[in-house]
DNA sequence: AATTACCCTTGACTTAAGTTAAGAAAACAC
DNA sequence: GTGTTTTCTTAACTTAAGTCAAGGGTAATT
């Protein structure tokens, strides 16, 4: 299982063998039920998470409705905007599906960090590739359509139309899950035209 | 000038007497007039900008149509997504104003991370604030209407709209000017009104 | 001073998304 | 199995954005 984790790391920079076990040591692999809370609304986030298997989702409430602002699977970091940082979290994170993960927090980090000195220069390029991904997602969603939206996040990610209600996806895509459907009823009738 | 800097580093981490002069000592301070291109279609990006003074604007063309994905101004680091990648870049980077700026290059970062540990800290926390910004940033745009998005860039960024011609604003904000200028008006009724 | 280029606004029309309400369809519980 | 809840789709209506075309304003250039 942890060698998923190397697996993801290795992507990034050469993991030497003494990091390795380092690692594998020092991993908290933990398993939740569907439907859990990993945190809510209020609470002081201490745990980020890397996903062996499952689905999260991120969300929180405005006027009574859920707003979905992220969907996590496998070898995706999750990481709370409030990691860390002795702040209230706006976002609740609920597992979606059965899920396995490793659990991090900023006292393990540091101490890792301390150690393996390595590993804080993995860490920051990982971080500056996050950056440069959401960036990239910012500016394309800026600039396209519902129905682009829709488009691209079928190329990318289409496992999630398997494992996700729609009115979430519809959600996380930033549009009512009426749009969703009227956009999907579009396509359809486009493809069987031709 | 450096001073500007310490002050933005100082926020994240303790910067060491030490640390400040090597940071000094090895800043390359640039100017640029206004209308320069710091980097075009198709280069490679070598460098990253600190600004202390100026306004810098990323944008790409799509059908022969200029899209704004960023406009950078004081205390902004401007990292290309395809900085230190050996890819070519697909977005501009041009100045609005005359800029100063510090430049920044990934050998010289390197060195100065060899250097400095403390250096590699700062850049992975200020990374991860970088984050959780372009998360909310994100999330916020998805789930907002043109009109909420423009009234939060004039809330989190007003100087922008004394310095910034509103097309190029509104194709910051993902809309088309005509757009951004009915929403003006709307607007400016609703206030007259009261 | 006249010309040009650029920026901003306006109006008319088209297209698509939000809203409200209702009803299938599917999943779940008992 | 039946009943219940959740999910998904549809329709009618309202609202707003895109599109196309035109015109006014302002600053820069010659």
């Amino acid at each position: 299982m942890q060698n998923e984790l190397i697996k993801f790391m290795s992507k990034y920079v050469d993991i030497t063998k003494e990091l390795e076990v380092a690692l594998i040591e020092s991993s908290f692999i933990k398993q939740f039920l569907k439907g859990t809370i990993l945190l809510k609304e209020g609470q002081i986030s201490n745990e980020c998470f890397f996903i062996f298997n499952g689905c999260i989702r991120s969300f929180y409430f405005e006027d009574g409705e859920e707003i979905t602002t992220a969907l996590y699977t496998e070898e995706q970091t999750v990481t709370p905007p409030t990691y860390g940082k002795n702040v209230p979290s706006k976002l609740y994170y609920e597992c979606l599906e059965d899920i396995i993960v490793t659990v991090g927090t900023p006292d393990l980090e540091n101490e890792m960090y301390a150690k393996h000195p390595q590993l804080e220069t993995l860490s920051r390029i990982v971080g500056n590739r996050i950056i440069a991904n959401y960036q990239e997602e910012l500016f394309d969603f800026k600039h396209s359509t519902n129905e682009q939206r829709y488009l691209r996040l079928q190329e990318t990610r289409p496992d999630l139309f398997q494992r996700v209600p729609l009115n979430i996806i519809a959600s996380y895509l930033g549009m009512k899950p009426e749009s969703l459907s009227r956009i999907r009823k579009r396509l359809h009738l486009k493809t069987k035209k031709i």
